[in-house]
DNA sequence: GCTGGCGTTGCCGTCGGCGGCAAGGTTTAG
DNA sequence: CTAAACCTTGCCGCCGACGGCAACGCCAGC
């Protein structure tokens, strides 16, 4: 498979794939003539490499799945490295989130608007015939 | 006040302010030496500059709040633009902070942890004797 | 044999908010 | 007199993830 066709399948362009050769992400092998050449396993490095970019990684965060994916695991976040990664990207995203809350506080408040209902708990007594 | 000191008591580098002044946010008297000149107004502008930033406004985005404050408004979120850009900001604030969660939830799925606690509700059956 | 659509490398540009440096001028303290 | 601590302008660098262009090579169909 060459490049452009990697691309489509993946939805990503081939500027971004070479982008992702650059980092040592992603290895090609080479035809006679120059062109790289890719297999279903690059495939599903590249679709790794997305959908943990599209929940917010890095390129250089996503390196050890695409590692864990190579070394022949089923998926990439079967490995130590990766999954220690993960567990730091969601406290990054936990941090992210009480920071943005103060943050939406603060400027409902400046407009005058309530604060973000958290919590509606309305409490009724029940009907004490049920209870007889 | 020359730019040191304006600076130090609005806690921003001279660079920085320098660069307000690129943008247009800030406005500088000089002195015969060529020395930038501000007053207390300035300082309120800056102020006014940190306190959207630190909200997550971007630099243009302060200008209308800037522009507010220097046609002589008590504060820069008395008119009407700078509050359409602050309910613009709360907008998007929200959108980030669905989207967030939705990543949040997704990356804690894939590590095996439970989704983010959002409200705990412990309903307790009351003790019958009480409407005895 | 020529056009069009692939591929290649290399390098500059983008966005924001400055940091940092050079090469000067100014003012103040000792 | 001189050093230190200011100030000035101008310009390059940085981060990340590519986009886009130039200038070229390769291969298919007509």
């Amino acid at each position: 498979m060459r490049i452009g066709e990697l691309g489509r399948r993946a939805g990503v362009s081939p500027r971004a794939l070479r982008h992702y050769e650059e980092l040592g992400l992603l290895a090609a092998r080479r035809r006679a003539n120059g062109y790289r050449d890719y297999d279903e396993g690059d495939l599903r490095v590249v679709a790794e490499i997305r959908s943990l970019v599209d929940l917010g990684f890095a390129l250089e965060e996503t390196r050890p799945f695409v590692e864990c994916l190579r070394a022949g695991n089923a998926t990439g976040a079967s490995c130590p490295d990766s999954r220690a990664v993960q567990r730091r990207k969601l406290a990054e995203v936990d941090e992210w989130l009480t920071r943005l809350q103060t943050v939406r506080d603060e400027l409902a408040d400046r407009l005058g608007d309530p604060p973000t209902p958290r919590c509606f708990i309305t409490v009724v007594a029940p009907d004490p015939e049920e209870f007889r």
